[in-house]
DNA sequence: TTGTACGCGTTATCAC
DNA sequence: GTGATAACGCGTACAA
């Protein structure tokens, strides 16, 4: 077992100087040519490369980005994590990878665990405890540790970064509009409660859409569902679901926020003697392999996720690079630091078979 | 803005040495129970906390692991990731994810990129292109530079590592046997191509099942499905699939080595007029989302994925500790190095609907 | 009780 | 053309 090889002992090894070395392997003109030859010759034998964590030191930056989700376990946010490693190594960063599981304080233990010199930036999204709880101060913490912030999906006014969000609002209109156009005339909303602002703006894209077409919300067809912060319970969502049904018999279009409910509320149906499209159309929102494979094929609202964490990552390395170019100039004053973006990824109804 | 506060800065600020600071920090006994109090209280004062980049290079190693996977959006690998990053956590280890994406040479960049000092170990299944190559000296060469590796469910045997498999084999006897126990006559194998190692036990899982129990394996029932590298053909699956059943209309029982497959044998069957489970019945290999929620609900082979990562972060965790504890001693003989760990995680079968 | 010096691996600056 | 030195941030053996 040979460690890997360091500078000092390649000197050592060619009696030659460490900055020799450095110099010879970096192409520096400096060196003459033989000298770089044999350097370079030797290096690559014994397979040199330079130690990060060095590197890191010295220059100040790690060239990893920190990304803290409240679940992996759920493709919309694998998703995310594929397109962000992508655009990550193409552009030289390393992704490291921390998981709240939903709670306020392993959300926070991650974030100073990582910001403590690990990584970059961060690109995160919020979990639903902090939402509850609305303590956001962790965030603003570390951004005036001088860490940038990229934020998706779950997002917050009260943190100043960039930030990337599905257009939940019109996504929920489109797929609404969809079901009215296709005949609908008693549409449900499966909905999760509000402190979930993407749950929010959904339900207010329901609403909207209906009122554009002179009806009235019904509030009877809207089942707010506390998932909580743990998510297994499914008999529970079944037999929830269920009973709003038999409550609703008019209902002859679902709109759910997420595939999950979307799915349940397509078995529920078919328990009731219902066929699916034609007693009852389903349109979910966030497009995952549930809904590709379910039977009948779910049409939904794509969220795009891993335009999302592409985008989310250029534009975190986008501000990692202008912040080292800042440092270069004179420090110019803060207020110029307080134009952040906000991209807007648009949604898409993919039809299947789930609507006529 | 404020950057994060050093030693140095406070030790400026206090008219002390830094040694002094770091003692004082670290609860040493040298220093004098004012200067202590003060410190302490300046450093919790500006939030200081040591950078672990400058800790790395010190102690030599990152309290980090890499993992390197083929694929992010995959509910088998989020699972096993859930479990890694669990115990890597609680052990105080941080987690830095690298895709492979299937290819080999993504794989040999990201393990050179994440070898050069970012991790201590690493945690990885085999990308399908390797498997293919059978070139696996990039495995070898981060062993032999003293960086330890797990290897789970994708492994091999020509590398010298510990290793966390699912019970393949006997999972799909089991598989087998239940579909035998409930009375099908004519049981099918939908599987990959051979050099895929779980596809290859899980169908000899298929075959010794049958001859256990005095069947002769046709090889007219085993539909060898070529996804290759690119998943994406869904429409190419259903055919193949179609045809196959047309072709074999003796069929009342399916085995498949993943959800995928067997869902879509669902689909399938029931577009020819079939009915689960009273004309088919169906099981899969591999828990996931969509098993739980297709219709019918899936029986299947559940592989633990969660626990799969956790087997294998303690392992890598337990195998850390050992090295330092001998670098501590006296270097010990090569020899003594090679005892690795195989661990096999059994499968259970998890009855649903599709089964009667 | 406190401070000095060194090393982790690297690069950049400056001196020879 | 080459080498010594400092610095990144930290901990610690040793000196004062």
């Amino acid at each position: 077992m040979k460690r890997k090889i360091t500078l000092k002992q390649i000197a050592r090894e060619l009696d030659v100087s460490i900055s020799t070395v450095s110099k010879a392997l970096s192409g520096s003109k400096e060196i003459s040519e033989d000298t770089t030859q044999k350097i370079q010759a030797f290096a690559k034998l014994y397979n040199y490369k330079p130690n990060n964590i060095a590197l890191s030191l010295k220059n100040r930056k790690t060239k990893t980005i920190g990304i803290l989700i409240p679940e992996i376990v759920h493709h919309f946010f694998s998703t995310v994590i594929r397109g962000i490693e992508l655009v990550a190594n193409r552009r030289g960063y390393n992704v490291i990878v921390g998981l709240s599981n939903e709670s306020f304080t392993k959300e926070i233990i991650n974030m100073e665990m990582l910001a403590n010199g690990s990584i970059d930036g961060f690109i995160l999204s919020i979990s639903k405890e902090t939402l509850l709880k609305q303590d956001y101060h962790h965030f603003n913490a570390t951004i005036n540790q001088g860490i940038p912030i990229v934020m998706f999906d779950r997002v917050v006014n009260e943190v100043d970064c960039d930030k990337v969000i599905v257009d939940d609002f019109n996504g929920s209109v489109k797929a609404v509009e969809k079901l009215l156009e296709k005949q609908c005339k008693s549409i449900a909303l499966l909905t999760t409660m509000d402190y979930v602002s993407v749950g929010r703006l959904r339900t207010q894209g329901y609403i909207a859409a209906l009122e554009n077409n002179d009806i009235h919300a019904d509030p009877d067809l809207i089942l707010k569902i506390n998932d909580g912060l743990d998510e297994n319970h499914l008999e529970d969502l079944e037999l929830e679901i269920e009973q709003f049904f038999k409550i609703n018999p008019s209902i002859d279009g679902v709109f759910a926020v997420n595939e999950l409910y979307a799915v349940t509320a397509m078995k529920v149906a078919r328990k009731l003697g219902l066929s699916i499209p034609d007693d009852v159309q389903v349109i979910g929102f966030t497009d995952g392999v549930l809904s590709k494979h379910a039977t009948p094929s779910l049409t939904t609202v794509s969220q795009h996720g891993q335009k999302i964490g592409e985008q989310a990552a250029n534009l975190l390395i986008d501000r990692l690079g202008a912040e080292e170019a800042e440092e270069a100039e004179y420090t110019m004053s803060n207020e110029r630091r307080s134009d952040f973006i906000k991209v807007v990824i648009e949604t898409e109804i993919i039809e299947r078979e789930s609507t006529k």
